[in-house]
RNA sequence: GCCCGGGUGGUGGAAUGGUAGACACGAGGGACUUAAAAUCCCUUGGCCCGCAAGGGCCGUGCGGGUUCAAGUCCCGCCCCGGGCACCA
């Protein structure tokens, strides 16, 4: 009859699956609730304690939904593609294929563990050919789309060419394009596009197409093979391997998300999701209103964009990024070597070493002018890096008076600074101010700064140099990828002009090669596959990003198996919207740009009727892991060289490794010194002859140890440790430990990420197997609130499976009164019950209703670590008033069942239910259950309680002072003097101020 | 540098501007037990006065402010974590 969870948890688990009790159906006549987390990744670590945080919250609020009446869905799959995978293929030959369905296997193992109430009759993998097909589906819509602006929405390309024949193609097309392929198009008629050639209109379309082909700036690492991310350089070598990358421009397929700027920033406002994400969001869409101003240089101009058009008239010189198409043409024979130099150097610059190195100014003059648009004066023409190529048009018009890099570039080049604005100190920095008044000759004098930007767009307007425009940072997204373990891009080359390979030969399924690595002539590993040709055309060889599958997946799990459409209307229209999405911060502006990105693109399209993906979604916080650091003597200097004693590098051969217990590290250098120097005499006999003349000075370093090595009070297990650092040397070597007084080792605490680099990995099987899965569901709400990050700590899981066993206790406690025990009907196990048919008293029903209200309200505001605190509390007052009746406990099984799925359900059939506890309605809470008569008032003196005295709710706030004046505490407190005043505030508290 | 979080006992944390430290871990003491485990009870922010009952002072990163009342609101800092754009 005690808690036995091993057993109530495999039988529930057993029967959840063989009943498919979580089951969501597409037809019901249940209002719907859609409930997602994010997709994982399968990696082949498998999960640790962290990742079931925010699929533990999910679940709980998807039980709830249940219990309130709603259909849910609440599903589960695996992003499946992904970089690890082929990594591993690379160095064992496996395929990703196998190692990826191991991994998920694996995964499946331990989710089913915790007893999720997913429904796994949706699964998805992205990397499956059913599922990619609608991945290369959507990307052939994005393909065959432009994006209208008259519309403002995606249009088939058939409408666009159909424009451009009865039309042609006119200036404004092409100046609402955004994005990375914001060039001049160059205005055409209908009669000049119906001369193109095929190549011609190819080419045209490419400028409009949301899935296009360009040339985009990447990483290029020729050892490699591939381009890199950003993050994968360091200092300009490959961070794997240390192989030169150079930045290149290479064909590229890319999204034009830009398109969707504007969208994309208006949609977050009426979102329910955190302040804080959507800002970042709205940083990394960077919209900024501003001008563009041509500068003519020769017979070219550059054109820039300034955020700042009222400061033109303090412009003095013009600042082009490495990269800018200008550089070579601007640089004037004289300049061309040094000028070369600097562009090569500084365009092998990653962005990131650009953007922080802050301090250092680096250009170089081209030896050209540029004119100004109204004053005619000649404006020299530089190069820097501090601009950069992707944003705006890779120029900047250099305004040091009022902008503070511009101000350093100026100073530490001589050029000359402009004052243009009043009260400007330009000795000592730019003027940034946006209150300021502008001070420099001309139409803006005078003017306070917003006016003098509207005047002088006016201007540039008039004059035909310039105008209005509205910038963003955000970037069109690059989508091919030199890698394998991706879905296809369904695109063919004919005369190398990209077409999109008909539908009906989709999935274009990944082809089988003999290495997973890039071709000896640098192309990605695809181009090894025999016959990636369609109909003799040779196939697209880059594959999809991870995200890509990961941006309209949600739709997948509403109609998983439908082999007709990427998921029915029908069931579009059911579903709708992702009612509560949980995932990581870490996704803020990549997945979940794109996945409104999509969701925008497949509604302009109308294929769902909704263009944002997630109503809510909220952002669980890490769990970091507490890692045990044992300090060890790394190296002993002597006067006459250095004696290594730890790694490879171990001399002399007779000084075992000596760690050092972390509490005597911390106490003070001379312990550690005397313990070192009696290891030496002992090991090392020579020491003592010579010990007189060597004065030795040790040096610790630290190490991580397994934490399943160390005890609650970070006392290490020294054999084990010694066991396991002996498996890990080649020769015997012998260890030794400096201890504390108490001749204990102990070791070091520190929170950092959970890794298995670190050896502070917490496997949730292994605390299933002691405390079983609801003790975990529930530890995981308990340690904290769900968006803040924290430390798991085992240790004080005991806490929560103690409160499990006093609540199963409540259920099978012999001391109850001898009443006579429910007949158990449960079809699996009649353990008796002790369970009392009689009315619950007042304090019984208040401590179920408290119960009751406090969980269902902290439920809707996600609080979950509150929910389970005072679950404890009506526990320990059930207990205390040795409550076993039917009418209290069993209002609270349902309650804890979202939590403690499985207990609940065991509970509950021992009650007598022979359904699942999951279709039980949620039990409503009920005030007048909650109301008190009286109240215990904190009396204090000037802010500070003093005191507390009872008095009846019914009195009034003059009754209350005069009562509270009335007491004789009170009195003796007042020494007679008679307070300045008196706050009463009902329920609350009485504040005497004297 | 900028943006976003966050700083409360030994630890995780709780607290519509209204009794700071709920709940839990750990620690200390006790009961039960031959013993252990399990369970139960008491104490547990710091300092001070008192034999005791009890009482006082301080206390939510630091410094100011608003308020009858501030962990909570405002201003200025410091530190930690995460993100990022030298974004014109």
């Amino acid at each position: 009859m005690a808690y036995d969870h091993k057993r109530i948890e495999e039988e529930w688990q057993r029967r959840w699956r063989e009943q498919g009790t979580f089951r969501a159906d597409n037809n019901s006549a249940k209002p719907k609730y859609y409930v997602l987390d994010m997709f994982p990744y399968p990696s082949g670590a498998g999960l640790h304690v962290g990742h079931p945080l925010g699929y533990i919250a999910s679940d709980i609020v998807a039980r709830y939904k249940r219990h309130c009446g709603f259909n849910v869905l609440h599903p589960m799959g695996y992003d499946s593609f992904g970089l690890p995978a082929e990594q591993y293929a690379i160095q064992t030959g496996q395929h990703p294929a196998k190692t990826t369905e191991e991994n998920a296997a694996r995964y499946r193992e331990q989710l089913d563990h915790i007893g999720f109430s997913f429904d796994w009759g949706r699964e998805v993998r992205t990397s499956n050919p059913d599922f990619y097909k609608w991945t290369q589906w959507i990307f052939l819509q994005l393909f065959n789309s432009w994006y209208d602006p008259r519309a403002n929405q995606a249009r088939p390309v058939s409408e666009l060419i159909a424009r451009f024949e009865g039309q042609g193609c006119q200036g404004q097309d092409a100046s609402v394009l955004t994005g990375d392929s914001e060039e001049f198009i160059g205005a055409f008629t209908a009669q000049e596009w119906n001369g193109f050639d095929e190549r011609t209109r190819q080419m045209v379309l490419q400028r409009f197409r949301l899935a296009y082909l360009s040339d985009a700036w990447v990483n290029w690492c020729p050892a490699l093979g591939t381009v890199l991310a950003n993050d994968e350089v360091k200092d300009g070598v490959s961070e794997r391997g240390g192989h030169p990358v150079e930045r290149k421009r290479m064909p590229q397929w890319s999204l034009r998300i830009t398109a969707y700027a504007q969208r994309l920033l208006d949609g977050l406002a009426p979102l329910e999701w955190p302040e804080s994400l959507k800002e970042t969001q709205r940083n990394w869409i960077g919209r900024s209103e501003g001008a563009t101003v041509r500068f003519p240089v020769g017979d070219d101009f550059i054109e820039v964009f300034t955020t700042r058009p009222d400061t033109l008239f303090g412009v003095s010189f013009l600042t082009l990024a490495p990269e800018h198409p200008l550089v070579a043409r601007s640089t004037t024979p004289d300049r061309r070597a040094e000028v070369e130099a600097y562009v090569h150097t500084a365009k092998n610059r990653s962005e990131r070493e650009r953007q922080a190195e802050v301090d250092k100014v680096s250009g170089v003059f081209t030896g050209s002018y540029a004119k100004h648009p109204f004053t005619g004066a000649d404006i020299p023409v530089w190069v820097g890096d501090y601009v950069l190529g992707g944003y705006g048009t890779g120029a900047v018009m250099a305004v040091p008076g009022g902008d503070q890099r511009d101000w350093r570039f100026a100073k530490h080049f001589n050029l000359p600074i402009i004052a243009v604005t009043e009260g400007a100190n330009i000795g000592k920095e730019a003027d940034e101010r946006k209150d300021a008044t502008i001070c420099s000759e001309g139409f803006l004098k005078g003017l306070k700064v917003p006016d003098a930007i509207r005047r002088a767009v006016k201007e540039l307007e008039k004059i035909g140099a310039g105008q209005g425009k509205v910038n963003f940072r955000l970037r069109d997204a690059a989508f091919g990828r030199q890698r394998y373990w991706g879905e296809p891009i369904p695109i063919y080359y004919k005369d190398d002009i990209p077409y999109p390979l008909p539908e009906s030969e989709l999935p274009l399924v990944l082809p089988e090669v003999d290495k997973f690595l890039p071709t000896e002539s640098g192309e990605p590993p695809l181009a090894r596959a025999k016959n990636w040709t369609y109909e003799g055309h040779p196939l697209e060889t880059t594959t999809m990003p991870g995200w890509a599958g990961s941006s309209w997946y949600f739709l997948r799990y509403m109609d998983p198996h439908n082999a007709e459409r990427f998921a029915s209307a029908a069931s579009i229209n059911y579903w709708g919207q992702v009612d509560l999405y949980i995932g990581g911060s870490e996704h803020s502006t990549g997945h979940l740009l794109y996945f409104r990105f999509w969701t925008k693109f497949l509604f302009d399209l109308d294929l769902i009727p909704f263009d944002e993906p997630a109503k809510k979604l909220v952002n669980q916080g890490m769990i970091q892991g507490v890692s045990a650091l044992l300090p060890f003597v790394a190296k002993i200097s002597v006067p006459r060289g250095v004696e290594y004693l730890s790694g490879n590098s171990f001399t002399p051969e007779t000084t075992p490794l000596l760690y050092v217990s972390g509490s005597l590290a911390a106490q003070s250098e001379d312990k550690v010194t005397q313990q070192i120097l009696e290891r030496l005499r002992k090991y090392w006999p020579e020491f003592r002859e010579k010990e007189a003349q060597i004065r030795i000075e040790p040096k610790l370093s630290r190490v991580n140890v397994d934490i399943n090595l160390v005890d609650s009070h970070n006392v290490l297990n020294t054999e084990g440790f010694v066991d396991v650092k002996k498996s890990q040397f080649t020769e015997p070597r012998e260890i030794d430990f400096l201890t504390d007084q108490d001749g204990r080792v102990t070791t070091i605490r520190e929170v950092e990420k959970m890794s298995k680099s670190k050896f502070n990995v917490v496997n949730p099987d292994d605390i299933i197997e002691k405390y079983g899965a609801d003790t975990l569901r529930l530890y995981e709400m308990f340690l904290g609130p769900l968006e803040q990050s924290k430390p798991w700590d085992t240790n004080g899981i005991e806490g929560t499976f103690r409160f499990l066993k006093k609540f199963w206790n409540l259920f099978h406690s012999e001391a109850a009164p001898a009443t006579a025990p429910a007949t158990v009907p449960s079809t699996h196990r009649v353990d008796p019950i002790h369970i009392t048919e009689e009315a619950p008293t007042k304090a019984e029903l208040k401590t179920l209703h408290a119960t009751l209200k406090k969980v269902t309200e902290d439920i809707g505001h996600m609080s979950f670590n509150t929910s389970v605190a005072q679950f404890m509390i009506a526990v320990n007052e059930l207990g205390a008033l040795k409550c076993r009746k039917r009418a209290i406990l069993e209002p609270l099984t349902i309650a804890l069942a979202p939590f403690a799925p499985h207990i609940a359900e065991e509970l509950w059939a021992k009650l007598g239910h022979t359904e699942s506890i999951s279709t039980a309605p949620w039990p409503q809470w009920d005030a007048q259950y909650l109301e008190e008569d009286s109240f215990s008032y904190p009396i204090s003196f000037n802010g500070k309680t003093r005191l507390q005295l009872e008095f009846p709710l019914t009195l009034g706030k003059e009754e209350l002072e005069a009562a509270v004046l009335a007491n004789p505490e009170v009195q003796a407190k007042l020494e007679g003097k008679a307070p300045k005043k008196v706050i009463v505030v009902p329920k609350r508290i009485v504040n005497i101020v004297v």
